[in-house]
DNA sequence: GATTTCACGTA
DNA sequence: CGTACGTGAAATCC
């Protein structure tokens, strides 16, 4: 098929906006799409596949965001995805959603005999039946799991053929999941999120290389010339610690049995040496201080020095790492590169482009509101009208602020100690509905039962096999925990995706999320009708993951040309 | 050489 | 005895 008729074939077809049509994308050979029992082999023209995308607006289903990421590098960005791997993520829970796993779970196959997703075996693929890429036990040959697929034509299409009936039995699974009536646009969303994590990973984080540099000068001295410079300077740090002690007594500063074993000899004895641990003893010996100097500039040096800013930072001014849509546990992203714990004193180097600015946006309050909304508890969702949720629950638990959140935050993660036990008593007459919720989360997670998140994503744990009461506890803690930051994420990531599609025609795009924070570049001159943009997002983003909620959601909003500028309003 | 532990940055 | 992640170096396992 000539790729100019693709959008005339899938038009053929019967596809229409929001169906589903499968995507393999190779390198080599090109695309491979699947859609209404058909399949194709198209020459590689990506343009060719963001035209279709345009015309018809399909949901593109993918095995992972490994074809974004490709189609991400041929400058095509899709609107709109399903993510197997995703899918598969929020319907069974854990790490690997490689597509062999997911195709067994969906079908239900015996998967105690499958090997570890390791080097895929590429032998196998003309031995026997070995044209046929399912096994005669259901399973996915590994040969074409591994990649064996992208080498012919026709194998590519068969291949985006098995990806469209996954997305099927997967769509299927979610419609039918009890109680979880979100499950079906979380995954939507989620897998949209894919598409973005694609975008992030290809665009990376505007950064200006001459700011962090002085930066980092000022933190840990110049760049080293060589490895001797590096190693001396190493020393020079170094000695500004030793010189507290007394002659003949030495330690290796980056090793914590033997700095502890010289706390010790000085008098201290700590169960280990923690900074917060440390801070305590800060005037029992001048040692102390000069240690967690150290200690924070050898932290900078280690992992945020200049063999960071060189490995990470390309010479385009952006800093780059990989992206995923989801973790294991409670489904917030992740990034890899220092890009979710880049220390703050990095953050003035993050810099947006000439002629640009960051929208810089971030939820207020979220964890309490998104269980006000995943719980409906009617008190809750009145205390969310305030801008600051925590002053009507102060008032209504009948205590001063500092203790209405520290109770609040404390119910979500299950802290036990400190004064708490009063207010969280006030807290489940007062709120009785979200408090039954995290009860109800706790005791689940305590005796080893799987939950599901607002959305549906599974919480694992079945696996759990608590040998004490403390360990118990902490599987509570864990559960409760897991539903609201789940249900954060879920939230969190219907708004990128919003923002991401109302966003592009004024030339904006995401440059980082950072769990509750987005931040959003654009060109200067679009900076108001953005960060507009930005708030009515989160208006949409809400009333589509939790319709008729009544939750109000906050963002903090702001313009700013550096990611540490100060934010209005706070 | 691979895996675990400690420590610490972010939310 | 609030959880999650990624990271780098040391400690430990094999």
């Amino acid at each position: 098929m000539a790729h100019a008729d693709l959008v005339a074939s899938l038009r053929e077809a019967g596809v229409n906006r929001g169906d589903l049509v499968a995507l393999v994308v190779t390198p080599a050979l090109g695309y491979g799409l699947a859609a209404a029992g058909r399949t194709w082999a198209v020459p590689g023209v990506a343009a060719e596949v963001g035209r279709a995308d345009e015309a018809l607006r399909p949901r593109w289903v993918t095995w992972s965001g490994q074809a974004a990421a490709r189609l991400a590098a041929d400058g095509v960005r899709l609107a709109t995805g399903w993510d197997i791997a995703a899918a598969h993520r929020l319907l069974f829970g854990g790490w690997r959603a490689d597509p062999g796993w997911a195709w067994a779970r969906i079908r239900r196959l015996d998967t105690d005999a499958m090997p570890a997703s390791g080097p895929p075996d590429l032998f196998g693929m003309d031995e026997g039946d070995g044209t046929d890429p399912v096994a005669p036990d259901g399973h996915l040959r590994p040969a074409w799991t591994g990649g064996g697929w992208a080498d012919r034509p026709d194998r590519i299409a068969r291949w985006a053929g098995l990806a469209l009936t996954t997305a099927e039995l997967q769509r299927e699974a979610l419609s039918g999941l009890e109680d979880r009536p979100m499950a079906l646009p979380t995954v939507r969303a989620e897998s949209t999120a894919e598409l973005l994590c694609a975008e992030l990973s290809a665009d990376g984080l505007p950064m200006d290389r001459a700011v962090a540099e002085r930066v980092l000068t000022s933190l840990i001295g110049p760049r080293p010339r060589s490895e001797a410079e590096a190693a001396s300077l190493r020393a020079a740090r170094d000695a500004e610690v030793l010189r507290h002690l007394p002659a003949g007594v030495t330690a290796d500063l980056r090793s914590p049995v033997q700095l502890r074993t010289l706390l010790g000899r000085l008098g201290m004895d700590v169960p280990d040496t923690r900074a917060e641990r440390l801070r305590a003893l800060r005037d029992a010996h001048p040692i102390v201080g000069a240690l967690l100097e150290w200690r924070k500039a050898e932290r900078i040096a280690t992992t945020y020095g200049y063999a960071w800013l060189d490995q990470h930072l390309g010479a385009d001014g952006r800093l780059r790492g990989a992206w995923t849509g989801s973790d294991g546990a409670a489904g917030r992203m992740t990034a890899s590169a220092g890009l979710h714990n880049m220390p703050a004193a990095l953050r003035p180097a993050v810099v947006a482009a000439e002629g640009h600015v960051f929208v810089r946006a971030d939820l207020g309050q979220i964890e309490p509101r998104v269980l006000a909304a995943v719980t409906g508890d009617p008190a809750l969702t009145a205390a969310t009208r305030d801008d600051d949720l925590y002053a009507p629950v102060a008032a209504q638990l009948g205590v001063d602020r500092p203790t209405a959140k520290v109770a609040v935050l404390g119910a979500m993660y299950g802290q036990t100690t400190g004064h708490g036990a009063q207010a969280l008593r006030r807290l489940s007459t007062a709120y009785p509905v979200a408090m039954a919720y995290l009860d109800s989360a706790d005791r689940a997670g305590q005796a080893g039962r799987d939950l599901r998140t607002y959305g549906g994503r599974l919480i694992v744990l079945t696996a759990a096999e608590p040998r004490s009461s403390s360990r118990a506890a902490a599987y509570g803690r864990y559960a409760r925990n897991a539903m609201i930051q789940g249900a954060a994420a879920e939230l969190f990531k219907v708004w990128a995706v919003t923002v991401r599609a109302r966003c592009a025609s004024l030339g904006a795009r995401i440059v980082l999320c950072l769990h509750d924070e987005l931040l959003v570049h654009c060109p200067g001159e679009q900076a108001q009708a953005v960060a507009r943009l930005v708030d009515d997002c989160l208006r949409e983003a809400a009333g589509r993951w939790a319709p008729g909620c009544g939750v109000r959601f906050i963002s903090d909003t702001a313009i700013v040309r550096s990611w540490s500028d100060a934010k209005h309003g706070t």
